[in-house]
Formats: C-alpha cells, structure tokens, sequence
DNA sequence: GTTCATGCAAATACTTTGCAGACTA
DNA sequence: TAGTCTGCAAAGTATTTGCATGAAC
C-alpha cells in the first residue's frame, strides 16, 4: 500500500476490520461501525472498498440482491452458503474441477472465474 | 394467468417475447422495444416482471453487477457463461449433484436453490 | 361497470462525484 | 508542504410507488 504512495488511515482500518467478520454491504458495514460510535461517511466507505478492490485486498460479490457485498480475499476460493431467513453468510470450499472441465469439453468459451452461491436454510433457522 | 384474474395485455406479450432471446436487463428490455417503436413505460415492465416472478414464468438472476436481469423459466435447469467483453449469455447444462452432495456431507445448511455463473471470453471475443 | 393495467411523475435506494478542508508522510 | 484522504452535499443510476386515466372482461 505504501510502495504506491496510499495512506493506512484510522478509517481504512476500521473498515479492513469490519470485513473480517462476513462479507457485508456498504450499509452493514456503516452500520457496524456506527454501533461502535466509529462512524464514517458512507462515500467513504465506498471509495475504500473500491482502493482494496484495485490493491486486489477485496472483492465485490453478488449474491440474490441488487446490493453488492465485500468481501476479504483470503488464500483459498470459496463459495457461500446464504440463509434466506437471518441473511447469515457461511464459507464452503469445493472442488469444481469438474464442472470447469465439462465446461470446457462442452464450449469454446473461456472460463476466467465463476461464482457459485447456495440459498436456503441454515442450522438455526431449519 | 386467467385464472388468477390477471390479463394477458399486449404490453405483457411484448415483454415476454423480448425474453426470449436471452436474459435481460430491463433497460434492454426498454430499449429493443424503442427500436421496434414499441416503447412501454419503464414502471410497466417492472411490474410486470414482478408479476412474471409471482407466476413462475420467469426468473430473476443477477451477475456482476448491481442491474438485475429477467429470464424465461424453460424446462430444464441450467447456467450461465457470460462474456465479459461482448455482453453475450450462452446457457450451458451441468450435473452438479456432487457439489450438492459434498455440501450436505460437509455441513448442516438446507439447500433450496443455488446459482452457478461463468466469466470469461466467448468464442468470438478471443 | 367493475376490476385490473398502464403511463407519467415523484419518491426511494444504492452508488458515484465535486469540492473544500483535514490529515499523513 | 505536497499529496492523499475525508465529510458533506449534490448528482447519477436502478427500482418502486401514487394516482388518474385507459383497457379488458
């Protein structure tokens, strides 16, 4: 971050922090920290999603809503499991070897990501 | 639809066929129907994809980004591989049971639906 | 003629941008 | 002190709603 010239600031910090919990949308997050008395302007809050996103520290996922939601990009690809009841958002990893060969096999197009979400019902909610 | 004592307008017809070509946003929707000279107001086809969605004729997806796209529920289950460059959205059918498996065998969540999207260059596009 | 549907305009929701002042290296 | 960053306000884009008119049964 430094080696091109960007500050560490107080609000970029609290905002790294409140992604460590799940990946949230911008209003989450505000909300959060507002709890928190740590309150920051929701542009701001925008345009450091946005500095993470280009320093390849976050990225932006879509899940069944028109709201983007960040997310910490950790070592190993995952995917969610979204309970449509208290919105609660979980990891899984799995291996999709087979789906990106069958895609292969059955197009010419090339495949450079995908994004691979579950809905339904959590633990608590069932 | 009748039989909910809902009408089958022209302004529906006219939503519904431009469905047929592929998944669309609704200023797509908005704009081929301009170029026809077919213009309906942009409310209208709100309300009526939101109707559509009620009746389970049609289905809302959302990519990556924040616009939502309509889609005619065909027979068959299916996803998506969308070309980041042209815009262009194929279809491709894939047997995903594994990955169904390995979730209910890795954790308790109650699976009810899930989306699966490709990204990358369609043949053209390379 | 009653009920549902449409168009227009205004309202809402999420996101982006401009600018002046504040902070950090 | 220069350059980046922040907050506030205003603008932009996607979507929803209210209401009077229009169309379908």
């Amino acid at each position: 971050m430094k080696e091109k010239g960007l500050r560490f600031t107080s609000q970029k910090k609290k905002v790294f922090q409140a992604l460590h919990q799940k990946p949230q949308t911008v209003l989450e997050i505000l909300s959060s920290l507002k709890l928190k008395k740590h309150s920051i302007d929701k542009a701001t809050i925008y345009r450091i999603l946005t500095s993470f996103i280009s320093l390849n520290i976050v990225k932006e996922v879509y899940f069944n809503d028109r709201e983007a939601r960040y997310e910490l990009i950790g070592n190993e690809h995952h995917h969610h499991l979204v309970c449509e009841s208290c919105g609660d958002i979980k990891d899984v990893e799995l291996s999709e070897e087979n789906l990106l060969n069958e895609v292969k096999k059955q197009t010419s197009f090339q495949v450079k990501s995908h994004s691979l979400e579950f809905f339904g019902t959590c633990r608590k909610c069932q």
